[in-house]
RNA sequence: CGGGGAGUAGCGCAGUCCGGUUAGCGCGCAGCGUUCGGGACGCUGAGGUCGGAGGUUCAAAUCCUCUCUCCCCGACCA
């Protein structure tokens, strides 16, 4: 490609209200222009990216036996209420009305389609395992955009759906997509590691992410580097300290003013946190009033304790209701309220004597414990884990990163076969419902976390393996210098005739301003044709991420290039660990 | 949805508080000339409904009301 008929100029600053480097570095380089919040165009610089990115994604999942195939972008909202899931998902789901005045969705992920599609072309065992998946758009009203391509509202993602006999089919099928995923990751040059993970909306019953680290990431991991512990915060577990054993004291009614905090309380008593029992109260969507309570010194998961209640979402109770139960905001303990399903951390039920709210404003009660003072309902792990937490597999010290997801698989069971009856006979002419897992990558928000991995201070280090072009040509000098232009002519034809990528820079102007260019839009090599080099009948190679630059015969320039981008190769692979 | 910030030429910004020539500057863009190994220089030029609507006023980028959009934090989120 000609730079000088390129539809996408460099720019030499970002707009100012775009922070996140992922997202200026592609603005500059002309990889993509925003549209709207959290939509975008891809210009062909960044569209060449795209390609390669899912033509690696395309043949990892060719490995494992994945059929690719393409569904729609409109669905009828009928399909989505036969799963609930047309009520369940919010205003992120896009709703409109086709001029018959039927309702349809935009789609905001595949599982509905796909499984509709299962049920009516798979009915016997003897079709079964499948894996198919697609490429296409999908659209998510998110409540808010944000860092650029890391989440957007329209996207393409690769989804890939599998359908087996039963779990040990449905393990197979995860495992499979595990490994595809790792050599996607990693021939895409990404650092990553896989997590549990959250079920969240999808349902089902294990979920792992692909988490690539980045300070700009969404989620926070927490890490065991003793022994290799890893899981998203949304999830993770970590080992409480016991207290020291002691007798059960007699529970006693203290007076505590403006002591509406937890830190007010430990700080007016003399008494660590630990020693305290913080409640916190919600509605849940099934409509019971959810009155959790872990000690004072951890904070509430909302994702652990919804999924530990079962309820597809909690809203923070009213003052109204929290009174409604017979509580107090601010002083409130399970003890002696009503109508309410009461939900433990294991730290409350472990710890003895613990301070908690006498349900009266400015009063406390000593020595409360679960089991004598109040019943639970239900005893579960819904304490947040933090960095410096002891691990759940080995009680070293947790440490904290940032990470973007890239990747997630689910194991679906029956939840969305069951919905739509998509079933199968076996040899003994028995229906089952088929057993689904579903796996996702967003194409897009792979460039920007590769991009988020890969750049110094001029621009994007692309990893061969999806960079835009092989080789930045420059021609430096006038255009009217007949000698250079024609031998970087000559040289772009010939590299391009011998099957390499070049974007080549041969818009009249200054030598900086193409260097300038080359390294922000990062290709892994750059050649320079100039007069002075020339003069020795020599071009300059150098490496994107080299200082150094190696100087050939004009005659050897293709095959020294070609030899040093097959030096780029193999090192990149190397680096993913993967054989073959 | 809550909090904060911003909309003036393709990009970066000044001007707005305190209304008043023809709305400016840098980069970029076009033409001519000089220059050519890390974002050159000179001259000339094109490019603007000052986000939109309504209002106040002799007069609005500037004041008032409403509204749209974008960004950041939070809530939210395969």
């Amino acid at each position: 490609m000609r730079m000088s008929h390129l539809f996408g100029r460099t720019l030499r600053a970002a707009p100012s209200d775009v922070e996140i480097l992922s997202h200026q570095l592609s603005i500059r380089a002309g990889l993509v222009r925003p549209l709207g919040s959290g939509i975008f165009s891809v210009l062909p610089t960044g569209w060449r990216v795209i390609q390669k990115i899912e033509k690696i994604i395309r043949e990892e999942m060719n490995a494992i036996g994945g059929q690719d195939m393409m569904m729609p972008v409109v669905h009828p909202a009928d399909l989505w209420r036969e799963t609930g899931r047309y009520d369940l998902i919010g205003p992120e789901m896009a709703r409109f009305k086709d001029r018959g005045d039927r309702d349809m969705v935009l789609a905001f992920t595949h599982e509905e389609v796909v499984t509709d599609l299962a049920r009516h072309e798979i009915n016997s065992y003897r079709q079964l395992p499948q894996i198919v998946y697609h490429l296409q758009t999908k659209f998510r009203d998110e409540p808010r955009s944000r860092g650029g391509l890391i989440r957007v509202r329209e996207f393409t993602m690769k989804d890939s759906y599998s359908f087996d006999l039963d779990e040990a089919g449905l393990e197979v099928a995860y495992q499979k997509h595990w490994r595809a995923y790792q050599r996607i990751f990693s021939r895409a040059g990404l650092y990553y590691i896989v997590v549990g993970a959250d079920v969240g909306m999808m349902g089902g019953t294990a979920s792992h992410e692909f988490m690539a680290f980045s300070p700009n990431g969404e989620d926070t991991i927490l890490l065991c580097d003793a022994c290799g512990y890893a899981e998203n915060q949304e999830v993770a577990r970590f080992t409480r300290d016991r207290p020291t054993a002691e007798q059960m004291l007699p529970a006693e009614e203290v007076e505590t003013p403006n002591t509406t905090t937890i830190q007010l309380l430990a700080d007016y008593l003399k008494i660590p946190t630990s020693r305290t029992a913080k409640a916190v109260f919600y509605m849940g969507a099934s409509g019971r009033f959810i009155f959790a309570v872990v000690r004072g010194d951890l904070g509430i998961n909302e994702t652990k304790l919804r999924n530990a209640l079962n309820e597809s979402a909690l809203t923070p109770a009213t003052v109204d209701q929290i009174r409604g139960i017979g509580a107090e905001a601010g002083y409130g303990s399970p003890v002696g309220v009503k109508g309410a399903f009461v939900v433990i951390d294991e730290s409350v039920r472990d710890s003895p004597n613990l301070v908690a709210g006498a349900n009266r404003p400015g009063y406390h009660l000593l020595n409360v414990n679960a089991g004598r003072d109040f019943e639970a309902d239900l005893v579960a792990d819904i304490a947040s884990a933090e960095a410096g937490y002891p691990c759940p597999e080995c009680g070293e010290s947790l440490r904290a990163d940032r990470a973007i997801e890239v990747g997630n698989i689910f194991k679906l069971g029956t939840r969305y076969s069951e919905a739509l009856g998509a079933t199968y006979l076996d040899a003994e002419g028995i229906e089952h419902p088929v057993l689904m897992g579903s796996y996702g990558i967003g194409s897009g928000r792979l460039l920007a976390t590769v991009i988020e991995q890969r750049y110094d201070e001029n621009g994007i280090l692309w990893p061969l393996s999806i960079a835009p072009y092989h080789v930045s040509l420059i021609a430096i000098g006038s255009n009217n210098d007949e000698e250079t232009m024609s031998a970087a002519n000559q040289l772009y034809a010939d590299l391009t005739q011998s099957g390499i990528e070049v974007l080549y820079d041969d818009r009249d102007d200054r030598p900086g301003v193409k260097f300038n260019d080359a390294d922000l839009i990062g290709n892994p090599l750059r050649v320079a044709v100039s007069s002075r080099n020339l003069a020795n009948g020599q071009i300059e190679i150098k490496r994107r991420t080299s200082p150094d630059a190696e100087f050939v015969p004009l005659g050897e320039a293709v095959s020294a290039i070609r030899r040093m981008l097959d030096d780029i190769a193999a090192e990149e692979w190397a680096a993913t660990g993967l054989d073959q």
